[in-house]
DNA sequence: ACGCGTTACTAACGCGTGTTAATATTAGGT
DNA sequence: ACCTAATATTAACACGCGTTAGTAACGCGT
């Protein structure tokens, strides 16, 4: 039934060489000369026997797993509906196969399971670790760097001497919050993406406030609200933002998955989009164009986002050094109609 | 800096064991006496050095590389919009971290690359896979069947004998049509959600033909059209419903994706949902309880599709037998606003 | 003293490949 | 004919672990 598989050694034998010269030929190593005949002998048995080399075995001798790791901080309930992991992935595998390498995913909680890709890492599983949503209390990671393993955060974690690529969060933010501004708007909603204490939700937040203060207007607490990755924090937020007493024309929701719960709650409260409240969101998730009205949202280059970081990773398991840059690519605002500026 | 790995080896040194006896002690190998003197100096001495076992020499010494496969055949254009993978994956890793297994992810196009997964199965860097979205004209995958390599269909594949679970999309289709049927409806469109040769795609087109057979309505090809996977397919075939001079007061299409961007065409062609066209759609994407109206559709168990297919698969790998089992799970109607049942 | 079973451990081989250092072969110059 | 150098090939070790078969120590009864 199961026969047993093929080896090198098997290959040498048919070829009527050894299996050093099979290995030679078959890596096409440098620096060794080797006939053609030969050649063509090994690469013709090889063929006939279909023979395919035991990626363990490579592994161990090689010293290099071949694998790279893409690990995911998340909760479940926020993995659910995250529309962007299925980009990061295709562009990720786009570079990955470029290199003949293969991807490891993993999901870990924010809260603990944090020792599993250190544990992948000191096991060689993984040759190098792409990690998304870094987190500064990540004692794991914090082994990692000192253990020089090849990480790159997608992401930041400013202070840490990691490679990183990220957006610049606090910029964008501004940027739309200033499009309000020049809309007319003066008193403008805030609904966070998450907590605080994630970075980038920080980030964003005081972008909010660079765009107030650059407008000479008042920041006013009672306007913010907290978020937490999902359509149903968008929806309570929003609905306790209307139900607040405060007025305001507009809001910035710094995630467009929390900004179709706060959507869902303007609407049940009988209000309009863009008229009565204008909205903009924040990553331009590939359903934000087809809401209703087409969500204003700032466009996240995350495919590229994966890509370099993808790139760079690569470049540090073959050059064996550590750059130690950080890339910051650019955001852009896409205009629609949600925010009352497109109206025609 | 980078200094040589701890292994075995050391550990045994430090232990003053033999390598042997780490191995036991460690591995927990049953029907082998340790006493509990040396066994609690070897963990002592695993602890103090972090010892973790490196990974490559691990399986090419216990035959298992302990990873599973999980490849995805679609376009990268259908994969950027397919809301189900984030889903797939957090269902499977649940289930794969039970057994401290690993998971590699790769997506191949429908056209080529099908040799990749092939490769990865021969080179043992994979114990198993789970395909989802098999072609009944994949050469690879038919080599896989006749090299016994365990391999589990997301999917459907008949007169194959492989192991599969799916859904009966064909009865689902069936009964949301019915559903319009029931609220008075006789002249229903639809909109596939991809081309007939996709198997799912045919499938619920058939289940709509057959609930217009069940009702003694007539089947209009006028009035059917052939999504693409996306949002944008969508647009494009319900204008060219909506253009085609045909009167209908309702639709079944049969995709979320696909039944947004007819949503939007309905919408531009200033109709009302559901007053002037009842939409039902299919697979119950996180987004589609917020879409405006809550759009009724098909629930998928997609989380219980993958972690039902890599149980069955986790199963062969362990007995080493193929039972051969095909598993259809259940789908549900969700009755939202879309359809009109449920005004209140 | 001897045999015998049980307990506690280890030496040694195998997994399949990459790679270094050494060897056999051939060519080229005088 | 002889020596050197380049070419072509291979023996042998390393990678780190699982595991079989075998050894040593230790009672325990006769």
């Amino acid at each position: 039934m199961s026969k047993k598989p093929t080896t090198s050694q098997d290959v040498a034998k048919l070829a009527g060489v050894s299996r050093t010269t099979v290995s030679f030929v078959l890596n096409d190593v440098k620096g060794i000369q080797i006939s053609g005949d030969t050649r063509r002998k090994v690469l013709k048995a090889a063929e006939e026997l279909k023979y395919v080399p035991n990626a363990a075995a490579q592994a161990l001798a090689s010293q290099r797993a071949k694998i790279i790791g893409l690990i995911l901080t998340r909760s479940p309930h926020h993995i659910a509906n995250d529309a962007f992991i299925t980009q990061i992935v295709n562009g990720l595998l786009e570079v990955i196969h470029q290199h003949d390498l293969r991807l490891l995913l993993d999901i870990i909680e924010p809260e603990h399971q944090r020792k599993a890709y250190l544990h992948m890492a000191r096991a060689k599983r993984i040759d190098g670790i792409l990690l998304s949503g870094p987190r500064s209390d990540d004692d794991a990671l914090k082994i990692l760097g000192e253990e020089g393993f090849p990480t790159v955060l997608i992401g930041q974690l400013p202070g840490t001497g990691f490679c990183s690529v990220d957006v610049d969060n606090r910029a964008a933010a501004k940027n739309a919050v200033a499009h309000l501004v020049n809309l007319g708007h003066d008193r403008i909603a805030c609904i966070t993406n998450a907590q605080p204490s994630y970075t980038a939700a920080a980030d964003r937040l005081a972008g909010y406030k660079d765009a107030l203060d650059e407008a000479g207007l008042h920041f006013d607490e009672s306007l913010v609200r907290y978020g937490d990755f999902d359509v149903e924090s968008g929806y309570v937020q929003m609905f306790s933002l209307l139900e607040g007493g405060i007025s305001f024309t507009s809001a910035f929701v710094a995630s467009d998955t929390v900004a179709l719960g706060a959507k869902a709650a303007i609407r049940d409260h009988g209000l309009n989009i863009p008229h009565d409240i204008a909205l903009v969101g924040f990553d331009d998730l590939p359903f934000s164009q087809y809401t209703d009205p087409p969500l204003t949202t700032v466009h996240l280059p995350v495919v590229e986002l994966a890509q370099q970081g993808c790139n760079m990773l690569i470049q540090i398991l073959q050059n064996e050094h550590h750059p130690s840059q950080q890339t910051i690519l650019r955001t852009k605002l896409v205009i629609r109609k949600s925010c009352g500026a497109n109206q025609l």
